[in-house]
DNA sequence: AAGCCTCTTTCCGTCATACGGAAAGCCGTG
DNA sequence: CACGGCTTTCCGTATGACGGAAAGAGGCTT
């Protein structure tokens, strides 16, 4: 951890990303802090429009300024987006599950888009959410495009945590399943990143490297009921149709 | 500037908030920082994924936890975005110009959303972006609807900043105008925070105060050839029909 | 292929400055 | 009117952020 009042500050924003405003001494119990040291750094955080006070109840709350920012990232990934919406309704329609669009972040992936499933019980995760890449179906798809070298980099040599009992263990055993997943062109999660739920992933490619992943999610039972390898077969077309229209020439394997 | 390091490390994700990826001397550079504190800095930023190192480059950009935490912000205004929308639509149809949706963060306006005009040369003001209150038709059409108590609180007795030769001076003139504005219902702005640019708003009030404001804004000429009038009863009826979906009954002065 | 230049990264001694305990305002409530 | 909870301010201390300098890493040119 390495300069402490920044890091504290970024704590103070997290707490703040709630919907209803908190008070100091709340916020300062949530992040561990002292309530004058999380005042003093509030004060910078409204001084830059991070952070509104309210001027009824002087609590605190996320400033627009925010938006401003993100929506910067969010411009990185907006040509993207465009491009796979239309193929994230399509499997949401043909499955009734929910579609989602993932960029890689190493070590995690990112939720970018998402349309969400049809049915009462079904996922959703919010966009912006990260998750290590290693035990998700997309992050799998992505990670498989790459060289085995590059990916044991990304992971060094500490073990993987452990989300749930069925994640991967070791990063040995990643790069098994890594090939397999580049043979069979889709990529699997098994109840590896949260108990009862399942995913199924496709790598869309650009122009010399992975950009993304399409994927759907759903509890176990209905991911095993549709056939792994038919949601499979599904989320490589659409991939690839995407993939194509970034001017990726599909087939060609790397 | 109360905490140094806090108000460098959002200077580095502002200087970050551009299309491409930055290296670590230019940022340096554009934030006025040494190297070796950008580093510093940055490797907290990295370390909690506000940004990202790309691992072919080494330069740096923003990271998607910037989006999870803006959604955050969003969801706070997304009711009246999305009963505002379609009025932006017609507002636009009927002009011709660009609309927007706006609230106030004291001493600000901040940008919620936007119709983009359909002439060639249109205002386009950034999502999330903040401009002085006293200078824009929105924040005279918010700031109308509060005590003038309060307005005199919100901005001192400072003198108030002068965007344009034209920009309200002081806070008596922006009382004795505030009071016309709420005479008449609506606000207008004549190049008082851009030259050559023109505004046109009406308050949106929700159960007890005003929420937010739509607004054209638009070359000051066309501004003058729709009639400013004219508008101002297009944006009441718009604004209006807005408040009474959210509950208000038009018609009581405040 | 070798060397140069620019960029990123690390190191470490100094002193500025962030920290946090304590006390002071400020409200709304009983 | 006094109490309890909140936000805000103050200030002495020692932590930890700073930045100069040097080392490491690529990428280009010659």
């Amino acid at each position: 951890m390495s300069v402490k009042s920044v890091s504290r500050a970024l704590d103070l924003l997290e707490a703040l990303a709630v919907p209803e405003e908190v008070g100091l001494v709340e916020l300062a119990t949530r992040t561990g802090l002292q309530p004058s040291t999380a005042h003093r750094l509030l004060g910078t955080l409204i001084e830059r429009r991070y952070v509104v006070q309210s001027a009824a109840t002087g609590r605190y709350l996320l400033g627009h300024k925010l938006n401003e920012i993100a929506v910067a990232v969010a411009k990185r990934t907006e040509h993207l987006r465009e491009l796979a919406r239309p193929h994230l309704e399509t499997i949401k329609k043909v499955t009734g599950e929910s579609a989602n669009l993932t960029v890689l972040e190493p070590p995690n992936i990112v939720y970018v888009d998402q349309v969400e499933g049809s049915r009462s019980v079904r996922m959703f995760a919010r966009i912006g959410a990260a998750v290590p890449a290693y035990a998700t179906a997309a992050g799998k798809a992505m990670l498989a495009q790459m060289p085995p070298a590059v990916v044991r980099e990304i992971y060094g040599d500490a073990p993987l945590e452990q989300l749930t009992p069925r994640t991967i263990a070791s990063v040995e055993a990643l790069l098994a399943e890594l090939d397999e997943v580049r043979e069979r062109g889709f990529g699997v999660d098994r109840e590896e990143q949260e108990p009862g739920v399942g995913c199924v992933a496709a790598p869309i490619r650009g122009d010399g490297a992975v950009v993304g992943a399409l994927s759907v999610s759903a509890p176990m039972p209905r991911i095993d009921a549709a056939d792994p390898a038919e949601l499979g077969e599904l989320l490589i077309s659409r991939a690839d149709a995407v993939s194509m229209s970034l001017g990726f020439v599909v087939g060609s394997r790397r």
